[in-house]
DNA sequence: CCTTGACGGTTACACTGTAACATATGCTAT
DNA sequence: ATAGCATATGTTACAGTGTAACCGTCAAGG
């Protein structure tokens, strides 16, 4: 339980800054340019409305529905029918730049594409934030029960739902 | 909530002995004691429906989609619209004596009733089993991550899908 | 040119979950 | 006992989430 505000996160490569007050404008751009870097990379084809989708993802800078999205993407001209958002989510999370929240049936953009990693969300039931937390501890700790049982773990999903720093000075209770 | 009291078995205080092959019969008949008596000890009303709907999960023994439940109820002369089963599922849940397992849409009975605990989930993609895990190890390391951003942890889901071990001996790919 | 395959668009539908209201059952205070 | 209240069960109707299947477009390559 110890206290910790806003700190510079320590190794782990945590990336739930989501938290703490910072420049939306510049989660998009970079966002986007690391997503381009990855494509590239990769061989993906982040095509317009792919691109489009993580954008609104970004954007959003919460988790969103499916029909959110496709609510913003029909905005701007793409197909206004659901399979045109749950193609592109589908892409995004297949290729490791969004996530699913299955708690939440909602996406939300990965702050860290590219590198392997098992995410962790941290859900605020007061603001609705969402934040993804990097870290192998967890993972370890995961696997290491499956290990027990002989089970082999290929995927899995870590949601938690409490009260994020500011509501819970807020009184969130 | 962060206090997990957990059983005194040595090395985490597995209770995925799913994956291992048992009495059923028993799985049953032994769950619907465990829950008599957690209603009895707290004031809990375990009406026909509710009772009905633990013995359905508890005779499955895999995760069964409410719809599932529902048509199993009305077999039996319950209600047949969707709000029965899932008043009585809420109930199960709320109480501790099953689990919500999101990854699926599904539900499944609690294996460790009563006692407070924090499972872990290891779904099999092949042969559809869930097993249930205990242990305070994956929560610690989840409980020290939100705490490095300030998170207070109040619910945790943790779902990993894999193969279990009948499945991978069965080369499962 | 023409085939092939990925993509995005559509219609139509299936599955999952809930709001709101009506009826029954059982407890409690008088 | 019974009136009043809370809880539980049942209903109808609908909202929200997700997918199957088909079709036209377009770029790449034989």
């Amino acid at each position: 339980m110890s206290d910790v505000r806003e700190s510079a996160d320590p190794g782990q490569g945590l990336t739930a800054a989501a938290f703490a007050p910072h420049d939306h404008k510049r989660c998009r751009v970079e966002g986007l340019a690391r997503a381009e870097a990855v494509a590239a990379t990769e061989g993906l084809r982040l095509t317009a409305v792919r691109r489009r989708a993580l954008e609104i993802l970004l954007e959003a800078h919460r988790a969103l529905g499916a029909y959110e999205v496709l609510d913003r993407l029909a905005a701007d001209g793409f197909g206004r029918q659901p399979p045109v958002a749950y193609r592109a989510l589908d892409f995004l999370v297949e290729h490791g730049l969004a996530h699913r929240i299955q708690r939440l049936n909602a996406y939300t953009a990965c702050m860290n594409p590219g590198r392997r990693h098992a995410p962790l969300f941290l859900i605020c039931r007061a603001c609705n934030a969402v934040a993804e937390a990097g870290g192998t501890r967890v993972r370890t700790a995961l696997e290491g029960v499956a290990a027990e049982v002989g089970f082999a773990v290929e995927r899995a999903s870590v949601e938690a739902v409490g009260l994020c720093p500011a509501c819970r000075q807020a009184g969130g209770a």
